[in-house]
DNA sequence: TATCTTTGACCAGTG
DNA sequence: GCACTGGTCAAAGAT
């Protein structure tokens, strides 16, 4: 898919992109679940406009629905785990985001203005492939600003873990720190991804009313997404969502790390299924009836 | 009982 | 060297 009508899709989508130095932002009002490795932020009233300059050509698809996290899975991001952007450029030095990329398919879904299907009203996205010096360490760090706008009963009534943890990506995230920044209103969670050896991090800034208005990821994951095993049926409790352990699939690691150096194709399903199930992200379908109890 | 979040203290980087 | 700031640690409480 073009760039232009990348964008295109975005504009009619609701979603704006706009690229500040290194970063490729892409907000608006648009549903997005999974946002791994991606900006997420709501400017404003979330009209659509392009404020720059050609995002990048991503390929994403006509689908209305996309997921963040499995991009965390495709060299887009894993790229940057070998080689940074450009600090002059922002370009991709992969493939990725330079008009080669041979993903069928971007991996996210945009969910259409339609608030109806999910527990998110709305949220807008920011991407910022950020750059760091290279004389520091080479950990690439992406940020995100997401507000999941729950609405405002809802939203209060989820479990702060619920968010955290989880953090509708798909990977499992501990927090280990929570402060007060100055540089920002709002307090910064700081999360790490729990799978044994990863050294993603990522930084939550959440809004007084518990809107998340910025991510930041630091440092790739060296792992694919988990694959989770559902647990048996009769477990209902929040907390047994939450003490439920993630089964990472050996398998999986491995194929998808080497796919992830190399060239793998990305495939998600579109279906409203799928979507929901990414959103459950506490456990898939298990999940779901958690979330509609909430 | 295990695992999680919370939160104050501590540490390191920077000006 | 000092103060400020952001990031991390770890004990305590919660789930």
């Amino acid at each position: 898919m073009s760039s232009s009508s990348f964008t295109d899709l975005l504009a009619s989508s609701g979603v704006d992109c706009y690229q500040e130095d290194e970063d490729f932002r892409v907000s608006g009002s648009v549903s997005l679940y999974q946002s791994d490795g991606f900006n997420l932020e709501r400017t404003g009233s979330g009209l659509p406009k392009f404020k720059t300059a050609q995002p990048p050509p991503l390929p994403i698809s006509k689908s209305s629905h996309f997921a963040f996290s499995d991009l965390l899975d495709s060299p887009l991001l894993l790229c940057s785990s070998h080689s940074l952007i450009s600090p002059t450029t922002g370009a991709f030095p992969c493939q990725g985001f330079n008009g080669i990329n041979n993903h069928s398919d971007f991996p996210w879904q945009i969910q259409p203005q339609s608030q109806s299907q999910l527990p998110i009203v709305s949220s807008v996205l920011q991407e910022t492939y950020g750059v760091q010096d290279p004389q520091k360490k080479q950990v690439p760090v992406h940020r995100e600003i997401a507000t999941q706008s729950f609405g405002s009963d809802r939203q209060s009534k989820i479990p702060s873990y619920m968010v955290s943890r989880n953090s509708n990506d798909g990977y499992g995230w501990r927090k280990y720190g929570q402060k007060q920044v100055k540089k920002s209103e709002n307090p910064r969670s700081y999360f790490k991804c729990t799978y044994p050896n990863c050294v993603s991090k990522k930084i939550v800034e959440t809004a007084s009313d518990g809107q998340i208005t910025e991510i930041i990821y630091k440092g790739g994951h060296n792992h694919p997404k988990p694959e989770f095993t559902k647990r048996p049926s009769g477990s209902t409790s929040i907390s047994s969502s939450a003490n439920a352990r993630r089964v990472f699939n050996p398998s999986s690691v491995v194929s998808e790390t080497h796919d992830q150096s190399e060239n793998s194709s990305i495939s998600f399903d579109y279906s409203e299924k799928s979507f929901k199930s990414e959103y459950g992200e506490i456990d898939g379908e298990e999940d779901q009836p958690q979330m509609k109890r909430l």
